[in-house]
DNA sequence: AGTTTATATTCAGTGTACTGAATGTTGTAA
DNA sequence: TTACAACATTCAGTACACTGAATATAAACT
């Protein structure tokens, strides 16, 4: 019988604490691959942004499945490091735009080799069958359970609210 | 052609975004379950702590994947809420010798069910099948790539430096 | 218009999680 | 024994990640 169901001895068989345990590791190995430039989550930000040029942070902050309150520190640091700037929007003056900088873009473009590198190490232990179904499985998991999190990721491209 | 080797357009392919959110979301479940009485580290460490009487702030540290610089503040926040107590050692005045308390034990009883339910919840996106093959897979991540992160697993029971 | 409601952002506070350094203790070696 | 290395713990500093509340603006409604 395996112990999936019974006994809660052994932690690990926890799969929250795994996925924390996994997390760390991933944080990890971003830095190892990834220098210090960015942490992981001002990487996924400025990655969104990139592809949603002038968005709102309420907006970026949703694809990205980051808080607002976090996501605005997050920006305020991006911003300080010159790779977005933001911009009250006069037709909304709640709203600020978000624009990648051309410092912001250099970097995100010289970080390409890194993460693909990132991504090969963090699933090394499996094989490329196991890999697939890995990521088949934990999108799953993530997908249905979205609404959880005071964070639920708005799905693919988020109506970005006609910012213009 | 699956898309797992090329290009990196959507961050939810990025198998580090995809654990980010899973431990956002395994954490959000938390609460729910299990109430705000613990956080899940603080949880961890004290159903660590449960199996391994006497052991010091290293070693649980160790047992529990967290670095040592974490593990005393998460244990000095467990004394102040009567959960365990830290004594000196007198034969090596530098080790803490750590006990859970009895209301520690109460506490961790009372958090049966609820980390029974959690499990089930964060799992239920998943057939019975993939939950086996999704924890398998995971655990060979973690710790196929244990070493990477500052706080790498000693396996199973750590040998306990011989606390006495 | 004036009041409510919703929205975008920010702020205060708590708790991981890490790095790097400091402190105190123990054990070993010159 | 004195110097040095190893070790347990702590401390300072940075950055997520969340809650709950505050502020400012905008939209809707009476």
């Amino acid at each position: 019988m395996p112990d999936t169901e019974s006994k809660l001895i052994n932690l690990y068989e926890h799969p929250g604490h795994l996925l924390r345990r996994a997390q760390q590791i991933s944080v990890s190995i971003f830095y190892d691959e990834m220098g210090e430039e960015l942490t992981p989550v001002q990487y996924a930000m400025l990655r969104n942004l990139e592809s949603h040029a002038g968005i709102d942070q309420v907006s970026l902050s949703a694809i990205s499945g980051i808080d607002t309150s976090t996501g605005a520190t997050v920006c305020a640091r991006l911003e300080e490091k010159g790779l977005l700037t933001r911009t009250v929007i006069p037709t909304n003056r709640r709203q600020r735009s978000l624009t990648i900088t051309g410092a912001g873009e250099q970097l995100l473009s010289d970080l390409i080799p890194g993460s693909q590198r990132l991504r090969r190490r963090l699933l090394a232990p499996l094989s490329s069958t196991e890999q697939l179904q890995f990521m088949a499985l934990l999108t799953k998991l993530v997908r249905e359970n979205n609404e959880q999190s005071r964070a639920p990721l708005t799905d693919g491209v988020p109506a970005p609210r006609e910012v213009s």
